[in-house]
DNA sequence: GCCGTTATACCGGATTTCAGGTATTTAACA
DNA sequence: TGTTAAATACCTGAAATCCGGTATAACGGC
């Protein structure tokens, strides 16, 4: 018997998982909760747990924190994210967070069904098209798939500040930095996502999940 | 006895809504589908329907549109907006676009009941939150909730062209215009917005609804 | 026909960004 | 301990943006 928990806030998807599984005598669902520190507190009463559905647009939490959280609690937890959105950046954001696979919310039973076998089984299971989409998505941006470009802890920090729309001279100001620094970092991070400009570069990083 | 349709791409959305309205003898859900196109398709089958919930997140077709054409196709239709998210530019551009109502998928049942008899009755429901999360977005954006500012279909187009990371030139290249005309729209926009870089200027304007 | 709005275009000047560099210090790491 | 990556700072010059104007033609509504 195979112990799950899932972790959503919207009970149409709670409810709606717990039905398609209620045929499938070997899965159990022992829990569910609402939030993210519920969810905690569940995990920590079910030490035996193996797979955990978690949503990502988690009311409370940061779902793609929580998943980083969870990881390194129970590091052999299967993780799966539940998201409504096939974006790259998510998906990529998740995998890097130690998440081991990855469902859409508009999934057939068989898909669940399928995930939950592959993830007990090692695997890293993405859902269908996710692939396809990531890919088309790193190609719209001119971006070789096989070195998403990272940005250092500097760069995304100035990055944030660029996206709640400060300039170079706030930025450094707020940082306690020459302006010339500033300008350096969105100028590496210009040339790293291939893009000319400041709307640009954000709109792009976005995709990718480096903001936020 | 009141007719319903479902268009939703989720299935366990769209399960879980029958669900809570199995009980009410006076609702009746005679059709769902999960696309666009579907959808329109089976509201012509059933001229009678009165209600109908509606995703705006759909993988064929952009909700907004849907809505805007089904607004026109039905005019005495009563149209509650489907989200998971809860942003102040949806849930305007939606009212804009001719819905009744909005919902959020997180609702509980006696919200869903409430929504559709009010919207039945002839008013706008907002979904629970909804209102004070539109004014605090708006205040954080300093612009006057009893005003919000409209771009015109010139600005929105120019708007629309700096998102895609378009420099005034290049914008100006594009429609054949003066980049002295790019300019002045640009700044007409950020001071309506009240911003002062392009940057923030799309995010402001996304989140507002008036880009997309 | 008048009036407000929109779209168009221009000016001047200050400021900022963009695109090439170079260079030093710090931190990480094998 | 050497090597690499990251963070810092500066330079120059071209390009673009931002901010204050003004102004005119076109369009629509009342």
């Amino acid at each position: 018997m195979i112990k799950l928990i899932i972790i959503d806030d919207h009970p149409l998807v709670a409810d709606g998982i717990a039905t398609m599984l209620k045929d499938e005598s070997y899965l159990q669902i022992v829990a569910s909760a609402k939030t993210g520190r519920q969810g905690l507190a569940i995990l920590s009463e079910y030490p035996d747990c193996e797979v955990i559905l978690l949503d990502i647009n988690l009311p409370d939490t940061d779902g793609l924190q929580l998943c980083e959280q969870i990881r390194q609690l129970y590091p052999n937890l299967k993780i799966i994210g539940l998201t409504s959105v096939n974006e790259a950046g998510i998906i990529s954001q998740m995998i890097r967070r130690g998440a081991n696979g990855y469902l859409l919310k508009d999934m057939e039973k068989e898909e669940l069904l399928h995930a939950i076998n592959r993830v007990l089984d090692g695997h890293v299971y993405l859902s269908k098209g996710a692939n396809e989409k990531i890919l088309q998505q790193l190609r719209e941006l001119d971006i070789n798939p096989h070195q998403v470009p990272m940005l250092t802890r500097r760069e995304k920090e100035i990055l944030s500040l660029l996206d709640q729309g400060l300039s170079s001279q706030e930025i450094a100001s707020r940082l306690s930095l020459s302006i010339h620094t500033i300008d350096t970092h969105r100028k590496n991070m210009l040339q790293k996502l291939n893009v000319h400009n400041t709307p640009a570069l954000l709109k792009a990083a976005g995709k990718l999940g480096l903001l936020g």
